[in-house]
DNA sequence: ATATATTTTTAGATAAGTCTAAATTATCTA
DNA sequence: TAGATAATTTAGACTTATCTAAAAATATAT
């Protein structure tokens, strides 16, 4: 049984070691959840002690089986709940994080089952990641960054990677979303800012950093 | 801003002062939260200093305006989950109320608000409790305990006084809900329990306990 | 009305989770 | 590869919420 905080860590150095294929550092949880990295050491501690992860002093950690299982766990209630914000409640797709971070630790498999049930079992949440399965499976779309694709080629839009408010609400601004279909039509070699097609209609200018965070079909 | 655990507090006591007009004493509130009397003493402090209890040493607290203003939020968010619970998610009344205490912690306006109008804005939860509106007013429906209805009246239930599961369970059993038609056959006066005929099909006994916590329509 | 019983409060301890400051280890760079 | 820099851990302290045991106040009963 994790606690609350434990279970905000394991679920971040889940994500980071994701990200970065392998051991997750101090300072990079620390940073990730906003706390000292004197904070993190004690709780990785108590978090290796309980078999979720593995440390190895001054070299980081990494998530076990038993970690990833649990991980998966908290990530699957966190994104059926904000499928459940935004199909029935009406929620925008940057509105629904801050209150998932403390559905997630509601603690019903009941809850879940009927939950899951409730949304037609959804494969993907409101930004277009995966939602694993009871068992901690799951597949994610074939996809690719938009900052990689050439220009000229086309494709839609399964996920964006950053479920900041001021991200979305920006992408809401210059009308993409999830599905939208979207065309290079150009890349400026210089600061790898591009220009964009929506659906055929309208074009807009977005930074690197953007279509680094924007995915489309592979 | 109450914490997880001062909420807790302040709704049990002030569920406490209704059922028992007036003050409340520090063991009453040890026992209703399973807890030591010395921790309540604690807590009431912390309570009274951010000013939703008064409490004078040795003589128990009273709810302010303050506090019960905050007791009905919570109470609010409780019963619009167990009504979410049940009406949406097909659970019996008598799982709601464990997963029910958990919820009734998250802190989103937003996410209450919707949750309201996505239920239709419930006026009675599954056990027939009134659900506080947002600025905490409600109304019960005129009611009366079984225990106190004459023989041969009639009426039909609005409301079970406790959400233990066996209870509920066996108001199950015995065919017992919300809405049935009762009427009172008879009754023993040695030791209070009766005869209760339900919708007009079936006679089953009930004990002076569980009469007291079945209210039919005055 | 006084002794006894009950209730409540205080004092001091514990556990979880956090912090700052200092010490230690690892990594980078010249 | 040695010294400087960066990352990490340790030590000690704080807060919240809890507990036990003892002290103090209130209530009860003869």
């Amino acid at each position: 049984m994790l606690s609350y905080a434990e279970e905000n860590y394991l679920k971040t150095i889940y994500h980071l070691s994701e990200e970065s294929e392998g051991k997750v550092s101090t300072n990079s949880i620390a940073d990730r959840l906003d706390t000292k990295a004197a904070s993190v050491t004690d709780m990785i501690k108590k978090l290796s002690a309980k078999g979720v992860l593995s440390y190895r002093k001054y070299h980081g950690v990494t998530v076990s089986e038993k970690g990833r299982i649990a991980a998966l766990k908290v990530i699957r209630k966190h994104r059926l709940w904000e499928t459940f914000l935004v199909d029935k409640l009406k929620f925008n797709w940057d509105e629904v994080h801050e209150v998932a971070e403390e559905l997630e630790h509601i603690n019903s498999s009941l809850l879940i089952k009927r939950l899951d049930e409730f949304l037609a079992y959804p494969k993907f949440d409101p930004h277009g990641d995966p939602i694993p399965d009871e068992n901690g499976e799951f597949k994610e779309k074939p996809q690719v960054a938009l900052n990689l694709v050439k220009i000229g080629s086309s494709g839609i839009i399964v996920s964006v990677k950053d479920s900041n408010n001021v991200f979305l609400q920006y992408l809401d601004k210059i009308g993409v979303y999830l599905g939208a279909k979207i065309k290079v039509m150009d890349q400026v070699e210089f600061d790898g800012s591009m220009e964009i097609m929506i659906d055929g209609k309208r074009t807009v200018f977005i930074s690197k950093e953007v279509s680094e965070n924007i995915w489309i079909t592979d």
